[in-house]
DNA sequence: GCTTGACCTTCCAATGATTGTAAACTTTAA
DNA sequence: TTAAAGTTTACAATCATTGGAAGGTCAAGC
């Protein structure tokens, strides 16, 4: 359970990310190379995990893989300012912010549409007409 | 200008899709096999245009490419049940806004740890204290 | 007729994150 | 000892789109 050295499944569990992304990361340079045992097994300790984990909290929070190397660095580096995580940060909340849009206004249309469409037997609909239209909305 | 056949540039430029992405969507079968002139150039006529709007518009509302195969295929069937398409687009509805959802929660978890910094030359950072954290929230 | 530039053709590859597969090796437990 | 489960590598696929290279075609100007 609190084994100091974990192999990479085990690592895998403790983290959340799956065995196959660990290596992907360490492919992608994103994670620096694992220790390996004589049989040349992976070997994760504490810190490792402990790494992964910030991973990957910060993909479920939508920073892409090169964005996580930077805070990776940042995480790192003992006498950064914080002036920078915080700008990073409030830069991804913007572009999180830009999709949200985009994703509401591709809603609002479509349902624009769908409250056109009668939704029967019937072959006429407002939905492909609108689609097939010159300019949606 | 307005010439009834258009070769794959013009086409492009009619219906707002890339001539890179017209000639992969006719490679992924999306689209049919435009005709060609006698040296191999494809050719497009009103008809066509008017398809390839129709996807692009499909696309502005997100739909993938499979599902854009069925919308073309219940357009061009003049006696589908508008049924089927308003159930689609229902469908599609909900993905959006399980697509929305997630960005909102991203969103507002990030601003959460946004809020707790300071942001300034100092290097202590809850933003890097709340990724390397265990649970985020 | 010839050149130049803009267009077109095909094919191959990369993007980004993740997953799947296959063949071979190691560890663990019965 | 043997079977199962875990690991290693390498290669491929997904999705939509873009980029490039190498070559053919078309229209204009000289």
């Amino acid at each position: 359970m609190s084994a100091e050295i974990l192999n990479i499944g085990q690592a895998a569990e403790a983290s959340g990310i799956s065995a196959k992304m660990i290596r992907h990361y360490e492919d992608v340079g994103l994670v620096p190379p694992a220790s390996r045992t004589f049989s040349g097994y992976r070997t994760y300790n504490h810190r490792d995990v402990h790494m992964l984990r910030f991973i990957r909290h910060s993909r479920d929070l939508g920073f892409s893989i090169k964005q996580i190397g930077d805070l990776l660095s940042l995480w790192r580096d003992q006498n950064r300012p914080s002036r920078k995580v915080k700008s990073m940060a409030i830069e991804h909340i913007a572009m999180l912010d830009r999709k949200i849009q985009e994703l509401s206004v591709m809603k609002s249309e479509l349902a624009r549409l769908v409250s056109c469409c009668h939704g029967d037997a019937r072959p006429d609909c407002p939905i492909l007409d609108g689609l097939a239209q010159n300019k949606i909305a």
